[in-house]
DNA sequence: ACGCCATAAT
């Protein structure tokens, strides 16, 4: 019997004579061209075909070694394309009982048992992994490869301590580990962070007969990074026979994950000096730190490394950049690099629209926002946060409120409790104390720290002492550690004069060990990025090329009538340490410094770790008038960029 | 071909 199966599209000549032909005792046995065309249907990705021409196969077949490589290959691309349902139908067929004649030991065949489970835990289902991985794990000896899918499928998911209870029962049933096993174990650890058993596994990788490869030295080097154990990552980064790319983007991104920024630029340095070359991960990894920092120089450095090289940089690398330029306050180079991005992501959107916010161009936000509709962008939760805070920035308080009530009614995205903290920051800052208390009241989630952060902000800008008091009593319990809280009670007192409440919690916070941050702003001349810190700076201070600078803004000052505030100086003081102290806030050493070393014209850009203060605001517009310089302040909260005299936040902040 | 490194917010 010969029946031949002719398919529609494209198959190669040489196998367009597939056929099907009888075995000597009557079951069907598949001829080779089978096979080959199952392998190419699954390269090509054509799954339904394949299936169809396996399901419709009269009765099962004995497998051979090729059937398996067919099969392996068909959910390689179910795997890829993340196809559950394809997966299913192959696993079915694998299922099929004996009787038709189907070969017991492909349901048990270890490379189509690991992809299967790769299958359903890249579809988030644990709980049918887990079944077909425990399905004969009793009576088999189930080789280290399904082992060990089984634990990077719990990896994958985020369920780090189960991936390591599978490596533990492993070890139990003495199946060796090798270097895929290790590197599992180790990515559990680092992430957990769980460093002792991360060192026991070193231990094991040390006893092992197999030498441990790049992967697993790479995976050493983030679980030391990871824990801060800088002399280990040291160690294990100079032993290792070789450093790859990822060597060193793991290096930079740990570096960069616990805040030293520092450390990560320098390790980037350091290969680019050592001819490393990068990849685009090095550059997502290295733009954020640049973005952080305000390095506008490295940030353009890494943009022409981008535009020199001959690769097409995807798209987090451009969104990556995008969000370096934002937060530089750049933003028409935002908006260039945008534009000519080939194709974008949510992110993309999110990111330009975050930096129109922040910068204070709620205009063109809202005009992003409707062109991402008219572009069939779906929104997400992120993209209202931006939204809304632009308003709340820009005092656009009805705006924003008709904005929060159409995110779940117009676009089905429901408000989580940051939305909610928006939304009482938008009216507390207008002075809408009471609805924003309702908003409190009325929300459908529990009050977080950010919440009564939010009306506690609302209330040292109305001068609200009796609510504040209460939101702080709130946040204190929330967040005792946290010394911003602290010092926002402490001005609202002093704001209304009450010296009392602000001793009370000066003393709270010496009796719990809470220092406030001291006020630091920095800037890059160059490349080097100079930092002073309040009340610091006194070698530059006193420098005469300062004092020519200072003494001329502050003639030039006092002819345009500024009288300098003291009444933001909240200490019980007396006015000559109220003054001396106002004039060493960071941001007017910093600024100064800046007019120093750098050419006249040249736009200068200051960022600060906390907020900037009312007087310091008046000053640096001032400076703009004088020096006719764009002046781009970062602080913790928004952007303010000063040009001519004016504010970009028109004085609401 | 089961593993290492990456982006948006208050």
């Amino acid at each position: 019997m010969i029946a031949a199966i002719s398919l529609s599209t494209n198959i190669p000549a040489a196998s367009t004579n597939i056929t099907v032909t009888s075995g000597p005792n009557g079951t069907q046995k598949h001829s080779k061209p089978l096979t080959s065309t199952l392998k190419w249907l699954a390269k090509s990705g054509k799954l339904d075909e394949a299936l169809h021409l396996i399901e419709s196969s009269p009765s099962r077949l004995t497998f051979t070694e090729l059937d398996v490589e067919a099969y392996s290959l068909l959910l390689h691309t179910c795997i890829s394309r993340k196809s559950l349902e394809h997966g299913q139908r192959l696993y079915l067929q694998l299922l099929l009982p004996k009787d038709r004649g189907n070969n017991h030991s492909l349901r048990h065949n270890p490379t189509l048992k690991s992809k299967l489970i790769t299958l359903y835990s890249v579809c988030g289902r644990m709980d049918e992994a887990r079944s077909v991985f425990e399905d004969g794990l009793e009576d088999e000896q189930v080789p280290v490869s399904v082992w060990v899918a089984m634990a990077i499928g719990y990896l994958r998911n985020g369920y780090l301590v189960e991936a390591l209870l599978v490596y533990c029962d492993m070890l139990i049933r003495f199946v060796q580990p090798g270097n895929f096993a290790f590197s599992m174990a180790l990515k559990a650890c680092a992430e957990l962070p769980e460093l002792r058993v991360g060192r026991a596994v070193h231990a094991q990788i040390v006893k092992s007969i197999e030498e441990p490869d790049q992967v697993v030295n790479n995976a050493l080097l983030r679980l030391y990074a990871e824990n801060g154990c800088s002399v280990e990552v040291f160690r294990v980064f100079d032993t290792m026979p070789e450093r790859n790319v990822v060597s060193w983007n793991s290096l930079i991104a740990s570096f960069a994950r616990r805040d030293q920024v520092f450390e990560s630029l320098d390790s980037f340095r350091r290969m680019q000096g050592e001819g490393m070359g990068f990849s685009w991960v090095t550059l997502t990894t290295i733009l954020p730190v640049c973005g952080r920092l305000t390095a506008l120089n490295c940030g353009k450095e890494i943009h022409a490394q981008i535009v020199k090289s001959t690769k097409r940089p995807d798209v987090p690398v451009l969104n990556s950049l995008i969000d370096m330029y934002a937060k530089s306050g750049e933003i028409d180079y935002c908006k260039r690099v945008f534009e000519r991005m080939q194709s974008k992501d949510l992110t993309s959107w999110n990111t330009l629209l975050t930096g129109y916010a922040n910068n204070g161009f709620i205009e063109e936000g809202m005009k992003l926002f409707d062109l991402m509709i008219e572009s069939g962008v779906r929104p997400d939760g992120v993209t209202f946060i931006a939204l809304l805070s632009g308003c709340s920035h820009a005092g656009l308080t009805d705006e924003g409120r008709r904005l929060f009530n159409k995110m779940k009614l117009v676009y089905g995205v429901s408000p989580t409790v940051e939305h909610y903290a928006c939304l009482v920051d938008l009216l507390g800052r207008a002075g809408r104390i009471k609805e924003a208390l309702d908003v409190v009241e009325r929300m459908p989630m529990k009050p977080t720290g950010s919440i009564w952060g939010s009306l506690l902000n609302s209330c040292r800008l109305q001068g609200n002492v009796c609510l504040a008091e209460c939101a702080a009593k709130e946040l204190f319990e929330l967040e005792p550690t946290n010394p911003g809280n602290y010092v926002m009670l402490s001005n609202v007192y002093a704001n209304a004069g009450m010296w009392n409440g602000v001793n009370r919690v000066r003393e709270l916070m010496k009796h719990r060990g809470i220092k406030k941050d001291a006020g630091c702003s920095w800037v890059q001349i160059r490349n080097r990025i100079h930092t002073f810190l309040a009340g610091g700076g006194f070698e530059f201070r006193n420098s005469a090329e300062f004092k020519k600078v200072w003494n001329e803004l502050t003639d030039a000052m006092k002819e345009l009538g500024y009288i300098l505030d003291t009444s933001v100086v909240l200490h019980d003081v007396n006015e000559e340490t109220k003054a001396m102290w106002v004039c060493g806030h960071s941001e007017r050493v910093a600024v100064t410094f800046a007019l120093v070393h750098t050419a006249a014209g040249m736009p200068i850009r200051i960022t600060k770790n906390i907020r900037i203060c009312a007087d310091c605001h008046s000053w640096v517009k001032l400076v703009s008038v004088i020096t006719g310089r764009l002046i781009v302040l970062r602080d913790t909260n928004r952007f303010h960029h000063f040009k001519g005299g004016e504010c970009s936040c028109k004085d609401h902040w």
